[in-house]
DNA sequence: ACCTGAACACCGTTCAAGT
DNA sequence: ACCTGAACACCGTTCAAGT
């Protein structure tokens, strides 16, 4: 009947794991994140924390549902328009996963996940609200899904590609001019589109293309 | 002055190290892959690869070029009309990836490799194709590129999660089911698309995105 | 030039032992 | 109930030594 219920203000918690995970993957990528760095910056063994968490793969999980969810949570969804909450909410998750670009790899490794249900359901519910006929709710719904996420990975794997420091825009630069230098009989497009390329906003480029997805849906009748 | 031109038939090459590492990665997935197994397997030792390859990477790299280079090479491009050979293109990398669903994580790691930017031009010569004002080529064309491969890796993500063996569809239903079964006012979209999703065609929900793409790109003016 | 395989510096995970 | 940290079975990569 002595439930202890003062426990030490620094005890272990999963909660106090997944903020640690978070922080060492913000900091250092996939690759840093360890039992044994993660153990050292809760000052406790490695072991303790396979008392609250499965392992790697739940760790990763359970810090992906948390940025997602703190995202979801900023985009409240108070747009009468459907398309402006579709844009919001789509802004939502690239700049969380621009925040946390380790993000990026985790949709596709636990894509049922409670938070993603809430993503899924609030998309589903403006493209409900778009005035398509039921019937393409949910290829419409699935594009929508599919590109957000898709996209979302995409740019943060090219934000990790690059080495932490350097200049983004310069980085773009190297690449454009990269095209801009493809043989022009083989590559005529890419080497059109290279300064474009080196001058793009992602964030910008990324709404165009939900707009587009939603041009198209606006022809369904 | 006496070049030997008489190799062992079975002398390492690039070339073999790779096709080995596919069949590995295609047999069981990105966790089979190791030093050990592929030199086992090319009966050699494990240094022995670090003479024809760099480090991990960069065979996880030659293995998805390969991979893409044959897709690309089964796609032709005889299509006259440009949105049969976008559609064209796009499903043989579906299917690529479909084949080899450990290229599909490869992407966002190496997005500037030969055989992509083959896809890249591909995509983009049909959109200037397509008759759009040439200043809406690099978003329209960004947005299928990134459908494609981003759609395209997580339906690779989705089969990986599933225990080897295990029926595709069943393990959609068991997902259904769950959406079937979540809070009618919460959820009320997840729940009326549950059927759906239980019973669609993956192949054809990824096509039903790209023609609401090309919609979405058809109306620009 | 190319191959061998032991050695090194790591991992994730387990588990007896502690409190 | 929760924590500790050594131990185990792996990794990728290096490198002296061979042919």
């Amino acid at each position: 009947m002595t439930k202890r219920t003062d426990r030490r203000a620094d005890a272990l918690s999963r909660e106090r794991i997944v903020e640690a995970a978070i922080a060492i993957l913000d900091a250092g990528g996939e690759g840093a994140l360890t039992f044994r760095a993660l153990a050292a910056r809760l000052a406790t063994g490695s072991g303790a924390i396979y008392w609250h968490v499965a392992d790697k793969d739940a760790l990763l999980a359970a810090a992906t549902d948390h940025v997602v969810t703190q995202a979801m949570s900023g985009v409240g969804g108070g747009e009468a328009d459907p398309r402006a909450a579709i844009r919001v909410i789509a802004l939502g998750m690239f700049d969380a996963i621009d925040a946390h670009p380790w993000v990026g790899a985790q949709f596709s490794r636990a894509p049922w996940q409670p938070a993603m249900l809430r993503v899924f359901e609030a998309i589903g519910g403006r493209v409900r609200a778009l005035g398509v006929p039921e019937g393409a709710w949910f290829n419409a719904w699935s594009a929508l899904v599919t590109y957000i996420f898709g996209a979302a990975g995409q740019n943060a794997a090219n934000a990790r590609l690059q080495a932490p420091g350097t200049d983004r825009s310069a980085a773009l630069a190297d690449i454009a001019g990269g095209w801009a230098r493809l043989d022009p009989a083989d590559y005529p497009f890419l080497r059109q589109v290279a300064p474009q390329l080196a001058a793009h906003d992602d964030r910008d480029q990324f709404l165009a293309g939900i707009d587009l997805i939603l041009a198209g849906i606006g022809t369904v009748r």
